[in-house]
DNA sequence: GATTGTCACTCTAACATTACGAGTGCTAAT
DNA sequence: ATTAGCACTCGTAATGTTAGAGTGACAATC
């Protein structure tokens, strides 16, 4: 990816990165006299023509029409963000805010939630965060309530403090005294194992409770059974979006049709989930220009994503989509430090 | 708001019909002649016009500018909806259809969102849907399990089958049996009172162990006390919006700067949820049309509302808003039949 | 050889002009 | 009371015009 690097000479570097700093800043196509002014080349605005025209041949930048001044391409992006970018770490100040803001936060949805409005904030772009992936989440406890008669409430604890409940239909009336035992021994059996586990687990429970003809082993483990059914149903986690109408601000989406795309690209929240899979599995900063998302529908947006861990394992992705044309050193700076405090924030829990 | 129906003759009224329904239909302006080709009234153009000028002067249709058709008002709306809507009931299969939708929901929470859901499927245009008050709710019981040495993990279910979770930071450790006294003790002493009423009580509670020096009680009582301070909280409660993006087909939602303002309402949540709680104390059917709801950025928006009541008690709102030319009979009667199913799905619980 | 100044050319955005059509109000005729 | 016809108004869409920004090419300069 990082080949065109030694293609371009110092003085093509240095103006290629001018030029997209300024048409980040003011969203129109830049001409040559525009680059005059800057003064950290030192150029007539025929030389500097000159150079425009390399740096066309080479696809980097593109003009929209014949006379109007020059735009980067994706490929122009690409080598942006690859080789002139200039990350600065985050003003200790505002990473001090960042951190009181999930100070309050114990349990992984709030968190979630905080990172992604966060997120939208501090960039005006939208904020996107996915839940953290369960596959490694450990059973802290499982309790039971009865509360109709054919009704019990289920209570599962993850060692990260989530929380989740169930109501389970249930065949026969189960004492308060009856469920109570079923969870001392669900937990006794399987606290601190993983969650895939139990699941296999429980299933051979269950061949061996039948086998046994164990009639009251039996309603419990199916009744466990049927909370961790569920349970795997929503391990196709989705993900948390906020901001989107900060996108409405962008210039780029001033085109309803547009904006619609890039909306209705949210609810079709299989497509994106998939993308933001992608970018699970590479560790670190991603970032995806234009169409080499691959989706449609994102055509002119840019997508910044980080990942965020726990002890180690890679769980979740989250970050910022807003246009092509976004404030990268900005933006990665801002992904890259809320994906830190989210690790954090759910490691120290 | 009826008085303004003997004012018009008969020959008024079926014209301001059929212009209405034809600008519902077209969203465009519509001029005498287009009014000629609606067979039902076998006018001539120019007396149309004659009418049209009539009911113009009374404030019920405007022209947009010299010579264009005419377009209703919001008082002509306003009469529409009062005097000449002509509303058919859904038909069997498709209500039969909705009922099956609700009919796997067991809590209050998807109950919801699924009522919002289909609100904007069958519309095309946003649903929106209040959670319930949670005013009348009554306790149905409280548990507590130990997470961490200072953390427990609260668990409130109500009559409703609605649970919340709390992680409630308590200062010294407690054990599971003490914990599960203080959960047997609070569920005999509380169970089946209304949460207000437990927060209440709960304070001369506090007052009383704290004089009687009942140091473990004190903790206990506190420890509840915290659970009901959150919970009072998100009495505040706000509500579900879906299908927001339908309104980006709306034709009267092309400019981008309408549409922001329209999304920027959602987000403005108190302000929508002020309006919703007006709806909450007129029972029934109500209809806001344009600025008639006092708020700016809903403009150009209609609202169709009813409420959704269990045990003869209206305790939300749900509905739809779209612009203000929206198909009304159709939207009046799918708002109507939803808040039944609501009402029927949560008491059937 | 690299850089620069200059000039002719191209394209767009903005504005003015025109033509047209849709719709109205008025009046005279039925 | 209703209608047909006509003159009028206004907005839109098409066309023409202009100014400005930007380019490429080339000759002049360092």
């Amino acid at each position: 990816m990082k080949n065109t690097e030694k293609l371009l000479s110092d003085r093509e570097e240095r103006l290629l990165n001018a030029l997209i700093r300024e048409y980040i800043d003011q969203a129109q196509p830049v001409g040559s006299k525009k680059l005059v002014q800057t003064a950290s080349l030192n150029l007539s605005s025929a030389s500097i023509r000159n150079v425009m025209a390399d740096l066309e041949e080479l696809g980097l930048i593109a003009s929209p029409h014949t006379s109007a001044g020059r735009v980067p391409t994706v490929q122009g992006y690409r080598y942006f963000v690859d080789s002139l970018l200039n990350i600065k770490p985050l003003q200790p100040v505002a990473v001090e805010k960042m951190i009181k803001e999930f100070a309050g936060d114990y349990d992984t949805t709030s968190i979630i939630a905080n990172a992604s409005a966060m997120l939208s904030k501090l960039t005006s772009l939208a904020g996107i965060v996915t839940l953290p992936r369960r596959q490694r989440v450990q059973l802290a406890q499982i309790e039971f309530l009865p509360l109709s008669d054919n009704r019990v409430l289920s209570i599962l604890v993850t060692d990260d403090n989530e929380v989740q409940n169930r109501i389970i239909p249930v065949k026969r009336v189960f004492e308060s005294g009856e469920l109570r035992q079923a969870a001392n021994y669900l937990n006794t059996m399987f606290a601190g194992k993983e969650i895939r586990q139990v699941r296999n687990e429980l299933l051979n429970e269950l061949n061996e409770a039948r086998q046994s003809m164990d009639q009251k082993m039996q309603a419990v483990v199916e009744m466990a059974n049927k909370m961790f059914a569920d349970e795997n149903q929503d391990d196709q986690s989705d993900f948390v979006v906020a901001g989107e109408t900060n996108l409405m601000d962008q210039s780029e989406f001033a085109s309803v049709d547009t904006l619609k795309q890039v909306f209705e690209a949210f609810n079709k929240k299989r497509d994106i989930l998939e993308l933001l899979d992608q970018c699970l599995s590479a560790d670190g900063m991603q970032i995806f220009i234009g169409d080499e998302s691959g989706y449609q529908g994102l055509g002119d947006c840019s997508l910044v994503t980080s990942t965020y861990s726990v002890d180690g394992q890679v769980i979740g992705t989250l970050g910022v989509i807003g246009p092509t044309r976004m404030p990268y050193e900005q933006v990665i700076s801002v992904v890259d430090i809320t994906a830190k405090l989210v690790s954090s924030a759910l490691k120290s829990k």
